[in-house]
DNA sequence: TCGTTTACGAAACCGGAGTTGCGTAATTGG
DNA sequence: CCAATTACGCAACTCCGGTTTCGTAAACGA
């Protein structure tokens, strides 16, 4: 079961990610050098790229470790509970955000992130389990509502969460305007309450 | 009034967006070579750069012409209106995401644009103006819905278009699941009779 | 006709991502 | 102890986006 060849040095990767998130955060990704990293790192470019493939890939790997691994609440309130599970991914994208400068509403690293996605299909596979593990999760939130009455029986959990999602990136990214506590609550009350008058 | 020196050949903007779409649609974004355009337009590299400055503007202009003009049809049934609406967005989106091979559930030319969206300033300001197009008629079309009490006196346009239009957006990007007709109407239906039970 | 301005083409150049080849170090298994 | 295997550093290299320089061409106004 032990690996055969000379063991990683395991320092590297701790070293090489801090001085990447620095750089990331100071300078932004179009100012993340490679070369600079693995000098400042003290390590060899070749040892950089046996751990990350690609400059995307080594920048996900940053941007991965400031994602708050999505615990969940269950006050028994759905109308509560919807609002700080937003919160939560709200807070995630606003610290990716935070990366790159963030002059003016620019997108940030979150729009790298997007286009890592696209460029590199094991990243998009990466996106696309987080996006399953966070899916069910609120699921199971909503599913929890459904049974004990909160919400209608007949509900279209997939739609219903791809809005209250799909609303705070397409914020962040196209719109470029803020999320915050309040903006969530719209949300969740525009989706809860609906927009037709025959109630 | 008429320009001062020398004009630009207008026939070179022509060609060279032909080839550079070919390119695109045929090896996808990162396939696409500045250098091999310019050969193929049988123009300098220099009279390229004058036009657009980097590669992510000439591939903007490319897909920006994929774009239909957003129009609106009002039948008096805010239903059916929003889901024609979302789908002509939707429309769009997929021929962007035909662009750059679409090798499995990925993302393609969207995610891309959307990593141009963050590099440059001056593209995120189109986007957001083509934003603001698209959000002014959609909010005239709820408003008009609203007046004739179709839809809640109370109801919060911006979070309802925030989310139907960011649900095809997350979709796209994220999940990259399929947009089509059917789907429009799930989101147009779970947005406006809403989740609660009380209705 | 002449000076000014802008467009074009050609070529050399720069910088950074990513690769390759090679010599060496560390570890395991026999 | 020895062979196989993997990690590491170093340096040169390729590729491509983007820039610079320079000579020439096409329009304008005086």
């Amino acid at each position: 079961m032990a690996p055969r060849g000379r063991p990683r040095d395991t320092q590297v990767d701790e070293r090489v990610l801090r001085i990447a998130a620095a750089l990331i955060f100071e300078r932004g990704y179009a100012g993340l050098s490679v070369d600079e990293v693995a000098e400042q790192a003290g390590v060899a470019k070749t040892t950089l790229y046996r751990r990350w493939p690609t400059k995307d890939h080594l920048a996900v790997a940053v941007v991965a470790r400031l994602q708050a691994d999505d615990e969940i609440t269950d006050t028994g309130d759905i109308r509560t509970d919807l609002v700080d599970y937003l919160e939560k991914i709200a807070a995630g994208l606003n610290r990716m955000r935070a990366a790159g400068g963030n002059r003016g509403p620019s997108a940030g690293a979150v729009g790298e992130l997007v286009g890592a996605t696209a460029r590199h299909e094991d990243i998009g596979r990466l996106g696309r389990e987080q996006y399953a593990r966070r899916n069910a999760i609120a699921l199971a939130l909503i599913e929890r509502a459904r049974l004990r009455g909160e919400l209608r029986a007949d509900l279209d959990a997939e739609a219903l969460f791809d809005q209250l999602a799909g609303a705070l990136y397409y914020r962040v990214m196209i719109t470029g305007a803020p999320i915050d506590r309040s903006y969530a609550e719209r949300l969740v009350s525009c989706a809860l309450e609906g927009n037709m008058t025959c109630r």
